[in-house]
DNA sequence: GCCAAAAGTAGACACTTGTCTACCTTCGCC
DNA sequence: GGCGAAGGTAGACAAGTGTCTACTTTTGGC
């Protein structure tokens, strides 16, 4: 059931779950009551008081939470997709943009995958994640939005440090992942919503990827290379 | 003031108007009460009654005025920016690359610049959209997905009228539409929020678009052609 | 100028809410 | 084995809430 272990007190931990469960079954965080968590969470409405200030500060430790179970684990992913595809050979672009092509696409296929499979493990993180990283509250927008920065900072590194494109500005690099890592969260939304549709959803964030980087790559003066590499 | 004309009584008037208002400014629309939007609107709570049956009521009468309010005039502003490019002057992809694609980069350019001024005018209607759009109301977020929809089909079909780019599949069409269109709404807040740097969001909308497109056109075959117009 | 319908108001109802003070229970540590 | 802090509970409070019935005002069409 989502974000989970590390708290100490279980008291907190019930709270917790009770919000993520009212959250993502009703309405958004800042419209739960205290007294209704407290509820839930089968407590007195006093113990809120114990372990949080008040409901900001409930909604950080949740955030807290989903960051430590999130971040590195969908970094593991990554790395493991690399590595199940190619086995430590780097190649350059120049050097076989064919073969690098083809890699880059197979990354990005079992990537894509993994990070899904993971959205399917914790909907509830992920629910709760996109419906407040636009919501009401800037406290909690605020720390969903440096959540969602780092993210595209790792994905940029990624790409990088596995060669998945041609060098590019760092910068618009940046910007690729920030749309890449905005579009998989928000597609996570449907995969968890369209159970029917998941292969589907599958294939758009892939072709989503690929376009975005193909083009990127593109204006960057590589049209050349990958057209050979696409004959 | 965001969302304006076309209701006739004054009270459901002032009603929307006061939910709109909080909305932005302080809660999501559910977490409001019809006390409170009544009190900020000068009207008696039970007025409330008079023109919704309840919240969610409330709401799908905002989403319509926004549609109306917000559709057509973009769909304007996008024929606009094609008209005051290409003076009816279309050319095909194999005839000249080149300008082509240079026309397609400038109508994005005028089509991202105007779409900003828009939002500019109507922070609030963009503001309760995006909220609500992964908010905790179903009724809102189908009704919002559906506007979101139209906006898609619409950017899809100006692209193909516009002859922007090469014919592709008609579904990955709409699924570059799709992104475009959501990547613009989030973009918004930005734009909103951050007056400071509006120049760099505008350049970051177009380098998005010009980028999934090439991209997409790429995939289909078209690179040789595009690596021509690029040089 | 009348009159019904629509729009708006008044007062009351039972209920929920956040927060206060005061008290009990469990646990870790010396 | 005792003690202090942390965790949890009880009861009460004023304030706010949704919704009901009943009444008054405004409005538009004849």
């Amino acid at each position: 059931m989502g974000v989970s272990n590390k708290v100490s007190a279980k008291g907190k931990r019930l709270l917790i779950e009770a919000a993520l469960k009212l959250t993502t079954t009703t309405r958004s965080l800042s419209a739960l009551s205290l007294r209704e968590v407290a509820r839930e969470a089968g407590l007195n409405p006093n113990t809120f008081y114990r372990h949080f200030k008040n409901f900001d500060d409930l909604g950080l430790a949740i955030i807290r939470e989903m960051t430590q179970e999130l971040r590195q684990p969908l970094r593991d992913l990554r790395r493991e997709a690399a590595d199940s595809v190619s086995k430590g050979t780097a190649v350059s672009w120049q050097e076989n943009p064919k073969l690098n092509l083809l890699r880059s696409m197979e990354v990005t296929r079992v990537t894509v995958k993994l990070f899904f499979d993971y959205v399917e493990d914790h909907p509830n993180a992920f629910i709760l994640g996109v419906r407040e990283l636009h919501g009401a509250s800037p406290v909690m927008r605020n720390a969903l939005r440096s959540m969602m920065n780092d993210f595209a900072q790792d994905i940029a590194e990624d790409i990088q440090i596995l060669n998945l494109l041609p060098e590019v500005n760092q910068a618009t690099l940046l910007d690729i992942a920030e749309v890449i890592g905005r579009e998989m969260f928000l597609l996570s939304m449907d995969y968890i919503e369209q159970p029917e549709q998941r292969s589907q959803i599958c294939e758009k964030a892939q072709r989503l990827i690929t376009s975005l980087t193909v083009g990127h790559a593109v204006l960057n003066g590589y049209g050349p290379i990958l057209s050979e590499a696409l004959s």
